[in-house]
DNA sequence: TTCTGTGCAAAGCTTTTGCACCCTG
DNA sequence: CAGGGTGCAAAAGCTTTGCACAGAA
């Protein structure tokens, strides 16, 4: 965890951006919460148990200023606030969410299977692929459970 | 076109909610722009040409409305506006964003590349998909190629 | 000192809601 | 006259911005 906040802090430095406490709280509380989809206020509520003087404008401009060093990426997902994500190490991002519209869970497939499309798209489209995003909305391996068992 | 509203007519009379002039002029410029992704606003400023003394918050309304009974679908793709799109006839949706991230610009792939991924994710996943959104951002050919020639 | 970063409050935007009125059935 | 539908304006979020101040280089 202090080897990717290191790693955070020199990217940042590089662009002639400092570390500050307040940014530092608010990358421990993203990476605390990895596998999570946080709200700049949920973001926002959790910094303050480490750093209770910081204002919620501070971690919207942390959040953005993450979002252009591609450190978090911003998402946004139909609810009316945008949520944030840490990027992996790795250069290229590929993630996909599966959204259960029955119990609202969000899982989550890290395994990227878009490769062979983006082929495709570079080929046939003339399209450079920078990064993309792949939702599927549907019922989740435990609502389809619980449904076969209330249908029994 | 006549025809479409007819059925969406029908729809819509099916769960007891009526076609009215407002509804009408707001799903003939649904129809009208079915290419583009229009915001809110769009679809207001377009519809106060064909009825001057629309609301905005029947606009709101109307496509909320829509968008219950699957006429259009809601889409956000995180520029701080949702936008709409008029559903085709298939029961299913697929479609595929090309946007890019230099010029702005947003093609279409209406093709369906992803029925494989989503036997996979039945099998493998247990998870139902109904419904699937797919966006990747990068530079499409035209930037590519006006960059082509600036680097000449 | 200079410049970046911060907290607070105000403003900005999109979207929703309350309410009186209208119109159809 | 009952009910849904509408327009207007106000309210309600989420997010951004202006400003004065703090703190490091």
């Amino acid at each position: 965890m202090e080897a990717r906040i290191e790693k955070i802090k020199q990217q940042l430095q590089s662009q002639g951006y400092k570390l500050t406490p307040q940014r530092e709280a608010t990358v421990r509380v993203l990476l605390e919460n990895e596998e999570d989809h946080l709200s700049a206020e949920d973001v926002f509520m959790l910094v303050k148990d480490k750093a209770p003087e910081i204002g919620l404008a501070t971690v919207y401009r942390t959040l953005e200023l993450l979002s252009e060093m591609h450190v978090v990426e911003k998402l946004n997902f139909g609810d009316g606030v945008a949520r944030y994500d840490l990027r992996t190490d790795s250069s290229k991002h590929h993630h996909h969410h599966l959204i259960c519209v029955q119990c609202g869970a969000m899982d989550e497939i890290k395994e990227d299977w878009l490769l062979p499309l983006e082929e495709r798209l570079e080929q046939e489209y003339g399209f450079t692929v920078l990064d993309h995003r792949l939702d599927f909305q549907g019922i989740c391996h435990r609502c389809n459970a619980n449904n076969d068992k209330t249908n029994e």
